[in-house]
DNA sequence: TAGTGGTCTAGACCACTCC
DNA sequence: GAGTGGTCTAGACCACTAG
């Protein structure tokens, strides 16, 4: 019976003039924003108040803040950060850095499956690329990945293989397209002929099928990808709360 | 060269004399914790310092806020929380409630595999049970659970059967024990003959491995399982950050 | 109407980084 | 020492719930 409850605090609304800013390429990923005091005066409240607007930012890794220096703007293109997003863990703990190698990419329609996931028309422009990640040089995880032309236009095999570090960083340095948040659906599916070469395993062996969409600032959705995971080795970790 | 940095904020101790508190169940799951006022009271520090700290623990999900009625302490002895670590989704959107249908349970000794996961000697007394999920009626999980009898002592069929909702309501509401938070690690496999029947695949079809190390208060674990999980139609679903 | 959590402010001071 | 984020306080007021 009551109407919609309408209220918003002020700092979500500095939140989201925050993200607006973000979103616009204000400050680029990477680069400190202006301190919580400059911030309050062009906002014209407390500090208290952007504080706490910055808060939830850092919760949604949007910001990163560093204590006497600054607040900054949280960045794929940075080694430790590469590869946020992949949660593929080796069975023993020992820490070794992945590797992305492009395979294939070309252009292509959309058709009902990757229209729908990124929410584009059916026939939209894509470009469609192949890759593998390694671990020790061993393959692990192969990788097809949809993204709208339109945000990514020039995207070819040399910008690829002259990119080092992970997809995301690139993205973000050559188009300005920033990763905030990601979904994924795990399954588990049988090796097909292809999939067993390219990750050196037998054909009808068990994989991880990971469909993943990708959203940058806005919840606009900016990728979709369908990755085999070969767990002989590593194991998908998830944390629960 | 620096020693190392001590220094704890005010709040945090707060928060630990709160989790203290919560650990010796000195306020039961589904229960109010006194009002930010009296807690202030009580520890000698401003509500916003008491604030800062229940803050924290609803971000950990160890206290859920209400406004207008108190500050509650989580449960999963409640509907809408029976299966709150349940990251399985149906590929079709809707929403079907699961049902746990008890198998089998039986005492054990701890092998090495348990032992270490639920930081116990080699040998140490288990309780082992068996449990499927249910969607629809349908067999969709099949799991084997590995309990440290010390606090799980009197669990049997009966008990099993006579519950309703899930283990982790069970475990609450019977032995007083509340799981904080779990890990998961997943995998794919191939259904053998005993998997492939329980969850009415073909044998050889590829299932997720899902194992778990679930933990209560302090971080103390109290529970390890291994999950076979059909993803024909469902799928295990991940958000990230 | 009373009680609870939620917001906002202003100010003092602390911890950390860098020059 | 200057500048940044981090903590703590005290107080006023708002939004929500329940009797």
């Amino acid at each position: 019976m009551t109407g919609s409850p309408t209220f918003s605090p002020l700092y979500r609304q500095i939140k989201a003039l925050l993200v607006q800013a973000l979103d616009e390429g204000e400050w680029r990923p990477g680069m400190a924003i202006p301190s919580e005091a400059e911030l309050a005066v062009r906002f014209s409240v407390s500090q208290g108040t952007v504080r706490k607007a910055i808060d939830e930012l850092a919760a949604d890794k949007m910001l990163v803040r560093r204590q006497g220096k600054g607040t900054f703007v949280s960045t794929h293109n940075d080694p430790r950060e590469y590869f946020r997003f992949l949660r593929l863990v080796p069975n023993n703990g020992e820490v070794v850095p992945a590797r992305s190698v492009p395979l294939e990419c070309w252009r292509a329609k959309a058709g009902p499956e990757p229209a729908r996931m990124l929410d584009l028309p059916h026939g939209a422009p894509l470009i469609v690329l192949r890759r593998v990640l390694q671990f020790n040089d061993r393959n692990v995880v192969g990788d097809e990945i949809y993204l709208p032309e339109e945000h990514f236009r020039g995207l070819d095999m040399d910008m690829l293989k002259a990119h080092e570090g992970s997809l995301y960083s690139l993205f973000e340095a050559r188009f300005g397209v920033h990763m905030i948040r990601a979904q994924e659906r795990v399954r588990a599916v049988l090796a097909d002929r292809e999939g067993a070469q390219l990750l050196g395993v037998d054909e009808g062996s068990p994989l991880l099928s990971v469909e993943r969409v990708s959203y940058t600032y806005g919840d606009r959705p900016m990728e979709w990808r369908r990755g085999l995971y070969s767990t002989v080795d590593h194991a998908y970790l998830n944390e629960l709360n």
